[in-house]
DNA sequence: GCGAACCTACTCGGATATGGGATGTCCGAGTTCTCGTGG
DNA sequence: CCACGAGAACTCGGACATCCCATATCCGAGTAGGTTCGC
């Protein structure tokens, strides 16, 4: 199992839209340019959080994208469900229903398989819900005071 | 975010090895034809939980694979960590390093984002960890009390 | 009748094809700003 | 000097290649049990 790469992508974006503040937009070649990553790749991460209602995204000279809501307002799990979709990572195939001759009881609920997995799953994004754009930004002002006024100089540049 | 398929398939196939009991080695052949699955890639995920030390398996007539523990010592979070690979998913590439004249501060500690992902999935794992075999046995059996007779009836056949 | 050697059938194990999704790239649609021109 | 229009540059957005991993398959190594032959 593996999660996609544009995530950390994603987040490390949606950080620093955070520090350039709501009213400047960036461009999708600046933010790929603050990390050396190809411009149109990233593009298309932002695309993605446009399309999830995380950013606004404005066409033009002088367009780019901005975030849509305040820091606080944005969890982990909102990057990530906008990155990799919001469908499960384990996919009952219902493989039980196959068996020869199946025992009967027909409506027997749903896979207990399928349920214990579900119940791993719901830790995962009730822990990534959790946190917030706001707390990671917060912690990482308090490990690293100057980075976001570095990343405002590179951003507005 | 995707998890392989072979999952379903190994925690199904443990739960009816433990059925079939620690003592009948169940060729790989048969665990596949009880869910009209292809054997030989059946084969496969029982070889990886052989590798992981989940089942004992033995060559020749009579031959086939059986639980090395009880279920009671056996959790979700094995299986799938036999099949999966004990890899996280969120893997951080540190694209924070590549800025391009980085703000001092060589050494300060793990990236915030991959710790605030870790966070999220121990939480999984220990919700997997927490769900042993046995479990989940004793959870069909009171659903539905039919099943491992029919199980071993097909299995010793 | 008994023992041993051979032979067959069965099973796992790893090496080998194949397909789908993630990764990465490119070009077109639309918007805004600028510059030039005419009143 | 001001208004207007054409043009150019910039940006997103989606369509198009490419690559890698999960999926699926196949054949060989090894073992156990049965069988046959010799004593």
């Amino acid at each position: 199992m593996r999660m996609a790469e544009g995530v950390e992508w994603a987040v490390h974006g949606c950080l620093n839209l955070a520090w350039a503040g709501p009213e400047k937009a960036v461009p999708a070649a600046r933010l790929a340019a603050y990390y050396d990553l190809p411009s149109a790749y990233m593009n298309k991460q932002l695309q993605a959080l446009a399309r999830a209602g995380l950013v606004y995204s404005t066409p033009g000279p002088g367009g780019g994208f901005r975030l849509a809501r305040a820091p606080e307002d944005i969890t982990l799990m909102d990057v990530v469900a906008a990155i990799e979709g919001r469908e499960d990572a384990f996919r009952c195939k219902e493989i039980r229903e196959r068996v020869p001759d199946a025992p009967a009881s027909p409506g027997q609920g749903r896979c207990l398989v399928d349920q214990a997995m579900l119940r791993a799953e719901s830790a995962w994004r009730k822990e990534l819900a959790a946190q917030t754009l706001a707390d990671l930004k917060r912690r990482v002002e308090r490990s690293a005071p100057e980075v976001p006024a570095h990343v405002r100089r590179h951003l507005a540049a």
